[in-house]
DNA sequence: TTTTTAACATTGCACGCGTAATATAAAAAC
DNA sequence: GTTTTTATATTACGCGTGCAATGTTAAAAA
């Protein structure tokens, strides 16, 4: 047989391929000919890395998230508890470096998590994820007198998700309106607020 | 001929059928067929009020905005000016009778405009009068008191809508967590932290 | 009453889709 | 060195799509 492939590094570069197309199609524009032709393959190779379809695009959804969560993991490593680990936080919600394709993806992934039932899991444990992160960083700030005492944790914390995803999705499709700097200045003026 | 027929409520019709379809399949199942069949008409009626399936989505994208905005003018009219009045704002953007269907709706032509030109400049032009409104109110809200002094109308005001947009998405997801009472809660919350 | 025309229905077609089936090539196993 | 197994490529098929072309109906207009 030929040389042998490490299955999950396949399956990543496929998903991968898939999130380009995506961020430059939209889902309904990521066929399977076409993200075959952006990886470099064709279709055969990724019927043989996947059932079909619906399974690959539920697994890029899952490695978008993964990779969400490193940077997570990566902005607490590299900043102190408090308003500044928050601010990081918030940094991976809203990059500095925000492509607009990027919010395409996260976009058709949510739209798509909002009809289909399988996507819907899939959103429901990364943001369960993601809102105990946020949640555990938010009671550290708190310890610290980074939020005005008598806070509610979860409130804070809700509002800080909410905030971040809201200033995502306006910023990728209204890139002129909330350069980086204004949305630097927008999550600091937050955060001020706390 | 037969009875003449109103275009332009007719186009409506049609459109709100495709809006329906939208909430419950997603943009992709919204089909001229299916579409056609929500409606009670045949596909060849809605090939008579609009040029192709293209045409039909923009315009059920640009109702849906106004009937934003008419919520918008109607809860203006009926709160006085300050908090309140923010509070019946973010109402508009989180409504307390908030449905699954509605953000599907929602996020499925946020998700086109991440991708197709057309539909981002009409988001561009709905969103610019969004925040016109919500801008106004803001700054009659800090003349009254209702604003932290020394806050900038212009970080009050994205601040504002990023939360309602993100509460609004992510509640749209996973209504468990966030039921009506706990929306209004955090809406209560943020306004407080004004 | 006749004519005209808007409103609506039906049919057909070319296209692109996901996917199944099949073929080929090459590393591994014995 | 033959066989087995895996990766990749190719082809074909059935289906649903958007849409154009054409047909039918019925009421307003003349």
């Amino acid at each position: 047989m030929p040389k042998l492939v490490d299955h999950d590094l396949r399956r990543e570069e496929v998903a991968e391929a898939a999130g380009r197309v995506i961020g430059r199609d939209g889902i309904e524009g990521a066929t399977m000919r076409e993200i075959a032709r952006e990886a470099g393959f064709t279709t055969g190779v990724i019927q043989h890395y996947f059932r079909d379809r619906d399974e690959l695009l539920a697994f890029a959804a899952r490695l978008i998230s993964q990779q969400g969560s490193a940077r997570l993991a990566e902005a607490i490593a590299a900043h102190p508890a408090g308003r500044e680990r928050l601010r990081a936080l918030l940094g991976v919600l809203v990059p500095s470096s925000l492509r607009a394709a990027r919010v395409a993806v996260l976009l058709g992934f949510w739209a798509r998590a909002a009809t289909d039932p399988r996507h819907n899991a899939i959103y429901l444990k990364q943001y369960a994820r993601l809102r105990a992160v946020f949640r555990e960083q938010v009671t550290l700030a708190a310890a610290v007198g980074a939020v005005a005492p008598g806070s509610d944790v979860d409130d804070v914390t809700d509002r800080l998700i909410a905030f971040g995803d809201g200033l995502c999705m306006r910023a990728g499709l209204d890139p002129d309106r909330y350069p980086e700097p204004r949305r630097r200045q927008l999550i600091d003026s937050l955060l001020a607020a706390l």
